[in-house]
DNA sequence: CCAGGAACTTGACACTTGTCAAGGTTGAAT
DNA sequence: ATTCAACCTTGACAAGTGTCAAGTTCCTGG
């Protein structure tokens, strides 16, 4: 009996903990959330955790509370930006009918994606490059450009299907050539040059005969 | 008479004027070669004035007796970094007599250049995203970008020729693979891949038939 | 209702940062 | 030999940094 009251009461114990971790890391994807405005605008280098904290509703004290330090922080802002990112193209893969248009589809999100996202964008470039010096981003960082290079094998390979054939080249050969393109696209975008998304478009419609 | 002399004087003046603007244009660049060994090591995020003056023969304040500010000084790290890469590959295309000696001689150079000079180059991926972020730094960045294009594309069209073909895509999309393979490489060998730098290799060998 | 712990705030700490002004050193022209 | 400007060093300054410990608020279980 007082070994059933025991076990009772620990499944409880470990309820009420597993509850509190969720909230725990509800709270830390907020706070995350939150980060990621300011990295966004200020890149890694620039942005302190007190900034982070001044562009939003919390105190930089809390950000001690939830993450070890800047760079848990800042991991947890990559893993979970990676969550929102790699499905982006997916619904235009499942529902298009024709090569024509997965082609359109996947321009269009392209265009929209640089246009309204690029903040988010041109971190994920700059924590890419911190992880060549940085040893604590490169686990999260090649895992998250792994899944890039999934997503583009997967639209790769459904416009291929559409057209009876097969990707002409690897993955990796892929998505360098896809994320190349957008990163020098971004680049331009940021720096005003108003041909950047009609050239990517231009050079992606193009290039997609071509590699299957 | 006193019109010639000051023309002489002038022209005195303007030479030795002239000296003085190269002397201190060579310190400049001393001081940015100094200051690249710091960068390399730490990232642009990282490095401070007195880091870079620690790691050289230079104290802290002669750095803003030749640079306005630290912008200043990393633009021109990063111009003078430009001329020491663009030319990597020049002597290899245009020494090579067949498509397998292009072939094997980009290979060998990109195999060194991954090896050696791994730390050169995630600084220029590091700059380039923080031209992303500082206006400052874009108009050199774009600079260097058409130019290594122009010399991936120098590559590519030598290498069409010797085959009595010409490049099936355009500089831009050439470049993008490249640079995106390379750069993926590049993170691979930072974090210890063995198999970085060969699967690189593969792929370009690969990769190099079809271009053309 | 109240004790106690979780959640959060505040302010202080030790340190680093870019910048600059005041001074020293050097070398060449007079 | 003196002078003067170019060159460089030094030390100080204010502003900003990550971190943390002490305190406050809030909420829930008993």
């Amino acid at each position: 009996m007082a070994r059933q009251a025991t076990g009772a009461a620990q499944r409880v114990a470990v309820a009420a903990e597993a509850l509190r971790d969720e909230k725990f890391n509800a709270r830390r994807v907020e706070l995350a959330e939150a980060a990621l405005e300011t990295l966004g605008e200020l890149g890694f280098a620039r942005t302190s955790l007190r900034e982070i904290a001044q562009n939003s509703a919390f105190t930089h004290g809390v950000f001690h509370y939830y993450f070890s330090d800047k760079l848990d922080l800042i991991c947890c802002c990559v893993r979970h930006y990676k969550a929102k990112c790699v499905t982006r193209y997916d619904e235009v893969v499942t529902t298009a009918r024709s090569r024509d248009e997965l082609t359109e589809g996947f321009l269009a999100k392209l265009a929209a994606t640089l246009e309204n996202e690029a903040r988010m964008h041109r971190l994920w470039y700059d924590l890419r490059s911190q992880a060549m010096f940085e040893p604590a981003f490169r686990k999260d960082v090649l895992e998250i450009d792994k899944s890039l290079e999934a997503m583009i094998w997967r639209i790769a390979t459904r416009y291929a299907e559409l057209g009876n054939k097969r990707p002409a080249s690897s993955p990796a050969a892929l998505y360098a050539l896809f994320d190349g393109l957008f990163q020098s696209a971004l680049l331009r975008h940021l720096a005003n040059d108003e041909k950047a998304i009609p050239d990517l478009l231009d050079e992606v419609r193009r290039l997609l005969p071509t590699i299957c």
